[in-house]
DNA sequence: TGCTAGATTGTAATCGTTTTCTGTCATTGT
DNA sequence: ACAATGACAGAAAACGATTACAATCTAGCA
């Protein structure tokens, strides 16, 4: 392993020299600078992180905390795009929090290593332990959860639900049913909105219309599809938590003759590619990823380089209906 | 921060003192080394990583080094898997790898952080730089492609490629067509016990039969199966490169009225939740990511606990035909 | 009691950087 | 020609841990 040392020795010149030069602090004369730079690079230099971290107290590491879910479509695309933007940026991704973390040794971890930040996905586990870690001097952004006062990007759950709903109203329909995912800050807030849109409409929801499901098992998605087309009054329309849900559901529906759009309307949810590729064609609310991963650097950044100034928002990124052709 | 500096004046002990009654080295007395520990654990001491990392040369990180494939559903599998094993291990995942790395920078970047391993998942880009980071110090374990006289994890694609042959054979065809993926060492591997199998089974593959396609990518797998159904001899039975493609074809050939599987069989590849919920479900074939994952740590930690005894092994896992209704 | 072996503990060097402070030159203004 | 200024380079002190080595203390034994 090539050091500092070995390159000031090679050129003749100090250790300081040589770090300031290959920093390219101003001090040091123009020709002098470029041979160091120069021999360095010969010489296959490349500088110790952890000696720097130790410095410095800066790392260019990010930690991200997850859940087991990177099988579900939507987290494995958000983290791609959190990936690619963290890349661009020059910072590491660390996958860090053991399975058994509570209270403070998420913020103890991250300190540890001194991470310059670390980024939480879907902080419904552990509220005091996150928000132990997010109100911390460690740069946090929560993504999905929104806690008050700490940084947060969501995409807007209500919202989307809210224009899932108006959307399939203007195809007609009144008798809308919903299937939830996993109890959660996301449900709840899809649930919210689902409310809040049909009640501005004027549409009755009885309240069979409102399942508790889970997300990407089209098993238990199906289930409720077809209890739902038991009741005597049965729904016209149907809101799956997500496309795996809705693509299962809709091939079992399928099998059992029951007709899509025709007999009942689906709507999935992610915009999967998988739902495009289907026949027909699944009406699903593709959420902005890549959005969401700038947004979630663009805050990130800033309190990495802004610790005083910066101060914590809650933003929230709107995603858009892709029209398919199952309402 | 808590320092060891800080313990040891509470203590009234030497930082050394502290440092090895953490480290639990016999040497000292044994209320004394409680006593500094009950002290140690008050104050919320955590060891900082980059001084350790920086003495002792191990971060107890293992970097890993993905495409951008992470939405593909084995590959976010395998992720959950290798994430899960090395937790229990007591490792960190860290991505490393920039978009643009070439030749030795895998290996600088994995040196210049000190990591105790890499991981290299489907290493089809840059056969050059890849193999010196593996025959270097650092012990590495390639997972998905083989390479000579280094640690390689692959599942078996030959042989699954092989049974699935012999699987569709015992179920009476005899006109059996592949639709590849990408280019790459599992493609080939694939193609050959497709090969394979069709010679031993005395099964004749015209050229036509053979197509090249994508993974992951439903709309050129249809368009392949379509064209295949335009043959004047056409397949009985198709081999899709994963479930994804099999499933958005499926669909696909169902809309043109085309039936699965009475009119053409399909073979999915995966064993995807997603093969299973659908109807009917795919035949396809199951990687085994969870004992992937373990071999790959199995080797890793005897290439960084045995540097000098451990040797290089190449290990295939072999997975399972998961019967379904599609052939 | 005096000496030695063994058990503990402390001192200090080290890992590879960064960075402050000091010192040396050369340049400029008067 | 001399002092003041600024540009540049080097010495050395951190950062927080580990660990070889030296030093101390205790106990066991003659």
């Amino acid at each position: 392993m090539v050091r500092l040392k070995d390159i000031a020795e090679a050129c003749g010149v100090s250790i300081a020299t040589v770090s300031r030069a290959l920093n390219g602090l101003t001090n040091e004369g123009k020709e002098r600078t470029a041979f160091i730079c120069q021999t360095a690079k010969e010489m296959g230099y490349y500088p110790n992180a952890a000696a720097r971290t130790l410095k410095t107290s800066k790392s260019n590491n990010i930690g991200i905390i997850y859940e087991d879910m990177m099988t579900h479509v939507y987290f494995s695309t958000l983290f791609d795009s959190l990936r690619r933007e963290s890349e661009k940026l020059g910072y590491d991704l660390t996958f860090i929090g053991r399975g058994d973390f509570t209270g403070q040794q998420y913020y103890e971890n991250a300190r540890q290593r001194c991470l310059d930040g670390v980024i939480v996905v879907q902080a419904d586990f552990d509220a005091a332990g996150i928000m132990h870690l997010a109100t911390s001097s460690i740069p946090t952004v929560i993504v999905d959860h929104t806690y008050e006062g700490v940084d947060c990007v969501t995409s807007d759950n209500r919202a989307s639900m809210e224009q899932i709903v108006r959307h399939v109203y203007l195809h007609g329909h009144r008798k809308i049913a919903i299937i939830q995912g996993q109890k959660g800050m996301v449900s709840r807030e899809r649930l919210a909105g689902f409310y809040k849109a049909c009640v501005e409409l004027g549409v009755r929801v009885p309240v069979e219309y409102v399942r508790e499901g889970l997300f990407q098992n089209a098993v238990a998605c199906t289930e409720d599809i077809l209890e739902l087309m038991k009741l005597p009054d049965r729904p016209t329309c149907v809101l799956c938590p997500d496309d795996g849900s809705a693509v299962g559901a809709m091939a079992r529906l399928h099998a059992k003759g029951i007709k899509v759009p025709e007999d009942i309307a689906l709507v999935g949810y992610d915009g999967t590619l998988m739902s495009q590729i289907i026949t027909p064609r699944l009406t699903t609310f593709s959420q902005d990823c890549t959005r969401i991963a700038q947004e979630v650097f663009s805050m990130l950044i800033d309190a990495i380089e802004y610790p005083d100034t910066h101060i914590p928002k809650q933003v929230t990124v709107v995603g858009k209906i892709i029209e398919g052709e199952t309402v």
